[in-house]
Order: C-alpha cells, then structure tokens, then sequence
DNA sequence: TTGAAAGCGTTACCAC
DNA sequence: GTGGTAACGCTTTCAA
C-alpha cells in the first residue's frame, strides 16, 4: 500500500507537502504542486480515510437509522437524504430497524463506539436518554418525524393532517368514520399515527359528531392486518361510510377489505390514507400528503450543517406543510340505506345510523 | 473524550492490557478482566473505530452500490443485505445510483478513497477496468444481478425467465406477445432485461411464432413510460393479446395502458412481469419471480466471507432460481375477433391476425 | 499474565 | 513555501 510518505519521497518533498496539496492548502507553490500531483498519479496513490480520520478527530459516517426502511414512506425519505449527500464528502450509513430488539441494539452500539459522526434518526423514538448520552458525546442528532424531544427535528402537522382528512370525509356528509392505525403503545413507540387519531378525534368533536370508539381499529403498519382490521370494521351493524387509515399502506389493506366485502370504492365506501406514496397515484387514492422526500433532504441538511460545526445554539423545529391530495377513493356517502347484500356476512348498511 | 489509556489508568493497568480485554483475549487473568471491564463501565468507554481500523488496516464499511433505491427490487434486495449485516461487525455503506455520471463518480471516489473494505454492487455493470483495479487494491467484491463478469457473482436466469414468461402465454394460446422492457443500450448498462428479451425471442422460435419487431418496445424503467410504450403497443392495427413485461413495475404501466384503453386484463389482455414484488401481491399480477431478498443475502454472505479472508480461490458464481407465479393477469386470448369497441382511439383489435 | 513501545497513515503546529 | 515532528487512539510484538 502507497502512503503519503511514498509520494512525499517520489517527489522529493516532505510528507506535509503532500498533505497541503491533498488539502489543497493555497500555501504551495505551483511547480512543486505540480509535481505532488504527479506522484500521487504515478503511484496511483489515495488517502486513507482512516488515517485522515484519526488525525482530524472526526470521520465521514452519516449515520440514518430508520425502521423498516422496506416502507414506501421511509425509502421515500431515505432518497432525500441520498440526494443532499451525494453532494458532500459523507457516506450514508444505514441502519435498519425491524424490531425493539434492534432498536435498542443499533442504539447501544451507537453510543459504545461512534459508528458514524453524526445521527438522522427517522420516524422511530430513540430509546430513553439515548439522545442525551450521544449529546454528551458531542455527536449530533437530527430527528424526523418524531415529536416531543429536546433535539433538532423535522415534523409534518400529523395532528393537522389528521383533522384534514377527517374534514374531509365529513364536508363530503359522512358521519359513521372509521379509523384505522397504529396501537398507540405499539412496541417501537411509534407516534405519528397517534396524532393524526387525535385530530380525527379533535375534527369528529368539532363536526359534532358523535366519537364511536367501535369505529376505531388498531395494529402493526402493515398491509395484512390493516385488510383484517377494516374487514373487522366493514363487518358491525353499523359499519362506517367512510374510513380514514393513519397511511397508504393501510389505506390499501382497507381497499382490499372492500374488494373482498365486494363494496364499491367510492360509492358504499370512502377510503383516505396517509403518506402519498408513489403506489397511491397508481391505486388513485386519496390521500393526505406530507412532504416525505423533502423531510428527508431537510433533515440530512440540518445535519450537514451541524456536523460543520454550524449547529444552532437551540434546537430548531421545522415543521412541513402538508396538503390534501384528492383522487377517486372518497366521495359522499350513499343517499338511502341499502337493501342487505347478497353476500351473508355482510350486515344490514346503513348510512346514517 | 475518553480513550484506552484513561481507562488503563483508571484500572491500573497498562493499555495493553485493556485492548487485550476490548477484543477478548484468553490471556488475562479474571481479576484484571474485572477491573478492567468496571474502568470501561464507570468511565463510558467506546473505543474509536478510526483507531482500530488504522491499527487494524481495515475499517468496518460494508459498501453497496445499487442503482434506483426507491425501486422495490433494489429495496427487496438491500433487504437480504441488510437481514445478513445485522450480525456482523459491518456497517452498510450504501451508494445510490441514479445516474451514469453519478455512476462514474462513485466508481471513481471509490478507487480514489477506500470509502468501504469490501464492495456488493448490485444490477450494475461496473465502469470498465473499475473491478480490475478494485481487485488490485486488494477490495473485495461481489456483483449481483449483473452478468459477464469476472468476479464473484450471484445471478438468477434471466433468460430462462424470459422463456418461462412467454411459455406461460404461449401455452394459454397468445401468439401475438409484445415485449416491453429497458433498452439494450441504456446509459446504465443495465443488462437482464436484454436477457429476458432473449428468453423471450427464442421461446418465441421453439413455440414456431413468427417474432414481429413491432411487437417490441424499449424505454427507461419507469411505470409511466411503460404506460406509453404499452399504450402504443395496444394502438397497432394488429395489438399483442398480451404483453410480457421486462418488470412489474412495468408491468403495472401496461396495466394502466390497458385500463386507460378499456380492455379487461386478462379478458382481452394478458399480461405478466417480472420480479414479484410486494406490490404485485396486491395487484394481482402474474409475474416470474426472482428470490430478490434472498440474492441481497446470498451476495452479502459472499463478501463477508472475502473480508474474513475466505475468499475462494476462483471467483464462484451462484445462479438462483425463478418461478412462475400465476395470479390473475393472464388468460387465453379472447376467442373471436371483436367488434370495434367505441372509443375512437381504438382500432380492430384482433385475436389472430 | 502484564507493560512498554513501536507502529498504522494522516494532519497541523512550529521552525526555517 | 517547505520540512520535521508530535499528536490522533488503537493493536501488537517483545520483554519481563
């Protein structure tokens, strides 16, 4: 292996020389500049990184924990962040979680040794004091899309967001709205989906609409479960007009549901997700979007910035529009009640109970 | 910051001793291990993973190169890597790739620098020389989903996949078959759909179908321009009665194609991808699957086997297994000759030209 | 079983 | 402008 001390004797210069010009440092001539550079070439020598790291006490990790970066959403941010490091001297460390045992895991390696130099944690709430003992050690941190810490975030309006979708069902006349999201005290602590719940619970209040918490249905993010859970739900006495899912992947789960209970989309049954994902286009789904991409470019920003030394003295919040995406899955409920269905598991529908 | 002599001092020992402990050597006494092990807790050590590495001349990157991210077969794969990396000391360095200059950048910061100790690159043909001169530097490295080369590889039958697609719609009947799928000369250099289109020709030969060229179409991987590449196909005085596409994305833009045109898929259209992602589940697609997580964990265990220095003599090169997967896309062809349908846009479509 | 000391390849300070 | 040289924090002989 060719070091800078190879280069440095090729060249009949000092070692610091070829540091300067590897640094492009302006005080070097420009003869022995020129020469440097043609060592380095013959010799087809590069740096270490290592080496450089050691000596300048900071590496060139940029760390990103997300979970279940599989999840439209999550790779939809993802390419944020690769999009606004392409541009720096970082590489992009990734690290995926997929369950609470990896969280904690990721986490505690990431205290015992400093795996990256800085930390854009994604929609997972770090562990308790996780993000004061990488504070003590200087490391910085940037959260997105999670609420309620003491660190540098990005957020969208989820409670907003989630009163938006609500809204939206009720101006187009529904009454019996159901939701369906995360458990609240799911295992990775997963908030978002929490907030919108208390905004579609905050928008049925002020619509005067009675809260049925039989309307509510919760479960792990997934497809799947999100299918059972609207089945469930499609299945009452009173099933709802209308369903809000806390996003798209769900919204799709619902979709299925429907197709299964042979219910027409939009006309027996409204359908709005969250997220606007990519999929959401292609399936026409209504949705609510927040800016997934841009959370992600915004959040590896304000970490470049940070790691350049350039961290605010406070923290700073940014928080993300978010905007209602109108497509073919929601529209005003039936006019009159129906006459009971051929189909034997489904009940009586009525539209206003 | 904390490093190994504070913590020797503190247990007094010499820093010898504490590495010894760090990386578990046999050889130190119980006692000795004790203290040492209660200085590294009361003092919350980590050791720097930059001193190790120049120590060590080796750092702890797992890189991987992959073109498109957001694409759910890249994703589905760097799940495998990702399933595999979490019990290893690595850390996933991941390249995204979205365009050939960025290609070549990346190739090129490769070489100059050692961003990572061993590299996957995936669906991508390297730069040319690139892997000759990684391999010079002694950087391991294993290709996936990429053919031709002289490295390590894990590949899947992509022509043999090609013939089992068009087989499954030969066998139901069709003898008008497009194809549609990425340009054999992209700029990427992308190679498995030419050999899908391979398989595709030459079933085409054994089944005795005449190959019509107009029946073929390129273009970037991309749903919407399959949309139009497929909207073209179906315009042609005499249309495919079903489309094998290259992906299921794009196979998704020829669903579209068929839905913006009126056709019932597979009623008056068959159409089959490639890949299984989760999407087509949801889709209901017919696709040839490829075990895409599995090739991300096959490669991943290869390189991890090099960077432990086991690697094998000769580059070895696995090939995975497809599979048909028969959902609801594909059907025999519509018996008779139709009448014109009553959109304009549309002319005769006949089923045996 | 332990410790002292010599690297590992850079950078940066300090003379010249 | 340029060249020594001391860090940077760890691992690993080599002695003891």
């Amino acid at each position: 292996m060719v070091t800078i001390g190879d280069v440095a004797a090729h060249a009949g210069v000092g070692a610091a020389t070829v540091s300067r010009v590897l640094n492009d440092s302006p005080k070097v001539s420009e003869p022995t500049r020129q020469r440097v550079l043609a060592a380095i070439e013959v010799l087809d020598y590069r740096p270490s990184p290592l080496a450089r790291g050691l000596s300048l006490g900071r590496g060139h990790g940029f760390g990103v924990i997300v979970p279940f970066f599989t999840h439209a959403s999550a790779v939809e941010r993802l390419r944020g962040v690769v999009d606004v490091l392409a541009d720096s001297p970082y590489d992009l460390v990734l690290f995926d979680i997929e369950s609470p045992e990896r969280r904690d895991q990721v986490f505690a390696e990431m205290l015992r040794r400093d795996r990256a130099d800085g930390l854009l944690v994604m929609s997972l709430p770090p562990a308790p004091g996780a993000l004061d003992r990488l504070a003590a050690r200087g490391v910085p941190v940037v959260v997105v899309d999670v609420g309620g810490t003491n660190v540098s975030a990005v957020t969208s309006d989820d409670f907003g967001g989630g009163r938006m979708a609500t809204r939206h069902l009720v101006e187009l006349g529904h009454e019996r709205i159901g939701f369906l999201g995360d458990a609240p005290d799911n295992p990775f602590g997963f908030t978002s989906s929490a907030r919108r719940e208390a905004g579609y619970v905050e928008e049925l209040a002020s619509a005067r609409i009675r809260f049925d918490a039989a309307l509510v249905r919760h479960g792990p993010h997934d497809r799947e479960i999100a299918r059972c859970l609207a089945t469930e739900l499609l299945a009452l006495d009173e099933p709802p007009t209308a369903i809000f899912a806390s996003s798209d992947v769900q919204a799709l789960g619902v979709m299925e549901a429907a197709r299964d209970a042979s219910l027409a989309v939009p006309d027996q049954l409204s359908v709005i997700g969250y997220d606007d994902v990519e999929l959401s286009a292609y399936a026409g789904l209504t949705t609510v979007r927040q800016p997934l991409f841009e959370s992600g470019r915004l959040g590896a920003r304000m970490l470049l910035e940070a790691l350049a030394g350039r961290a605010p003295a406070e923290p700073e919040s940014h928080q993300l529009p978010i905007e209602l995406v109108l497509r073919s899955t929601t529209g005003p409920p039936a006019a009159t009640p129906k006459p009971k269905p051929t189909r034997q598991t489904r009940p009586t529908r009525r539209t206003n109970p």
